[in-house]
DNA sequence: TGCTGTGAACCGGTTCACAGCG
DNA sequence: CGCTGTGAACCGGTTCACAGCA
C-alpha cells in the first residue's frame, strides 16, 4: 500500500475518457464552417450535461468566452494537446486475424496522431501480406527492432491463450501503454498502463439490461418476486413497447 | 431450499461490468477443476480487491461459505442467471467488414447464450457470403424477417455515415439494444440501450496517460526512472503549462 | 444580457473494519 | 479459528446554482 506520492494528475479520469468525444464532434462542426459553439450546443451534441462539460473543460483552462461560447479551432487544439495528440504515437499491432486486419486498417487510427509502424503475426499464411502500407512480420522480430521507430503503444489483438506472452515481450522492448482485445487479464509492471476491450463483456451488460427491461416491463412496477421462473424469450420486441 | 425468492434488488451498474470478469474466472477455474475459491484468491485473479468482490457479490445473495469461500459452480451459475445469460439472446451483426467478420467469428460471442441470428450487409461482394453458419443478407431484408427470430441486440458495425440510418431500423424492427462500434453518437428513443466502444477512443486515453507519464518522467518530482526512450518527440515545451 | 467558470451540495461507489457464522 | 457479508467512513465525480465577466 503505497502511497503514490509523485502521481499528481490535473485531469480526472472521467473527465480524460470524454475528451476524445468532444473532440470528435467539434472536428464535425469545424468541418461544417461552425466557428463557434456553447456549452448548451456541444453537449447536446455529445449526450452530456452543459454543466459536465463545463466542468470538463475548466480543467484544461479558460479557453471560453462568457457571453459566448467556445471558438471551436480553439477548443479542438486545447484539447487535443491536452490529450498528448499534437505528438506522434507510434503503433505496433500484435495479432492479424480479422480483428487485427480491422484495426489496422480503421481510417480514425491515423487521423490523430496515430501512426502503424509494425504489425506481426506468426501465422505463415499471411507472410507477405501488407496492410496499410505495412508489412506483417513474425512476432519474433519484434526484438531485431532496435534502430527502427520506438513503439509507444501496443495493440493485442491475438488469441487469450497468447496475450500474456505477447504482452510480457512488448513490455520487455519497452513499450508501456497496452490496448488489450484478447479476452485475459494481463499482469504487467506499476508502471504499464492497460486498457482491455472485450465484446463479450459488452455483450453481457446489454443482455443484463435488456432482462431488466423484460422483468420490469412483464410485471408491474413493484413486483419484487417471482423471476426465477421467467427464462423465456425475454427478446419479444413488443414486451417493453411504451 | 426453500426456492429463495430472488430478491429483485438493484445492482449496480459499476458491479454490473465487473460480473462478466468474474465468471470468466470462474469458469477457467471450473476447467481447471477448482472446487471452492476464496474472495481473496477470486479477487487476485481479475484484479480488484477482495472487498469490493465480496460487496458484488453480496448484491446477488449469500452464495458464499463462511470460513471457506465460494463454490465455484454454484458461484458462476448464479452471475449468469443474474446477468441474463441462462436465456437466450438472438444477435444480428449489420456491417460485414474486416470488423464484422472479426466479430462474427468471435468464439466468445457463441458460449454464453448469445447466438448470431442475421448478418447483414449491402456490398455485392459480399453477396452469397457464409460466416459462421450464417449467410450475409442485405441490410433491406431486416424488415422481411417477420416470421424468424426475434432480434435482441443488436451489433452496428458499419462506418459511421451509416450509423444513424442502421440504428433507426434496427429500432424500427424492435431492437433495444444495441453495441455500436462505429465512431458516432447514436440517438435512439429512452427505452433502447446504446452501448458504444470505440478503438480511438481508447487509444486517446492510453496517449494521454502516456503523455503524463513522460512528463513526469522529464520533471524530476521524486518520480520513476526516465522512460526508455519510448516516446521520442518529447512534448511541446509550452504544454501543460501550470 | 447571456454565457462561462466554480464553490458547494449531493450521490454512487469504494474501502475499511468488524460483526456473524460455519 | 477463517472467511463471508455489511454498516459506516470515505472519496471521486456529478449536479446545482450562482458569481463573474465579455
Amino acid at each position: 500500500m503505497s502511497a503514490d506520492p509523485a502521481v499528481r494528475r490535473e485531469i480526472p479520469d472521467a473527465t480524460v475518457a470524454r475528451l476524445p468525444e468532444y473532440l470528435r464532434s467539434l472536428s464535425r462542426l469545424a468541418e461544417q464552417g461552425v466557428l463557434s459553439v456553447s456549452s448548451e450546443e456541444l453537449s447536446a451534441a455529445v449526450g452530456v450535461r452543459s454543466a459536465q462539460l463545463r466542468k470538463d473543460l475548466s480543467h484544461l483552462g479558460s479557453y471560453g468566452v462568457r457571453g459566448v461560447g467556445y471558438e471551436v479551432d480553439t477548443l479542438a487544439f486545447e484539447i487535443s494537446r491536452a490529450l498528448g495528440l499534437t505528438q506522434d504515437w507510434p503503433v505496433a499491432i500484435v495479432g492479424m486475424g480479422n480483428l487485427g486486419h480491422a484495426l489496422a486498417s480503421y481510417s480514425g487510427f491515423v487521423t490523430k496522431g496515430f501512426r502503424i509502424v509494425a504489425l506481426f503475426d506468426d501465422d505463415p499464411a499471411l507472410r507477405g501480406e501488407t496492410v496499410a502500407g505495412v508489412a506483417i512480420q513474425p512476432f519474433r522480430e519484434l526484438r531485431s527492432r532496435h534502430g527502427a521507430d520506438p513503439i509507444a503503444i501496443g495493440v493485442i489483438a491475438t488469441p487469450a491463450a497468447a496475450a500474456q506472452t505477447v504482452c510480457d515481450e512488448l513490455v520487455e522492448v519497452g513499450v508501456r501503454s497496452i490496448l488489450n482485445f484478447a479476452p485475459a487479464v494481463l499482469s504487467v509492471p506499476e508502471d504499464v498502463d492497460v486498457r482491455r476491450v472485450d465484446l463479450s463483456t459488452e455483450l453481457q451488460i446489454l443482455a443484463f439490461h435488456a432482462q431488466q427491461k423484460a422483468l420490469a416491463g412483464l410485471q408491474p412496477v413493484g413486483a419484487a418476486h417471482a423471476l426465477d421462473g421467467c427464462v423465456a424469450h425475454a427478446a419479444d420486441p413488443e414486451a417493453v413497447a411504451t
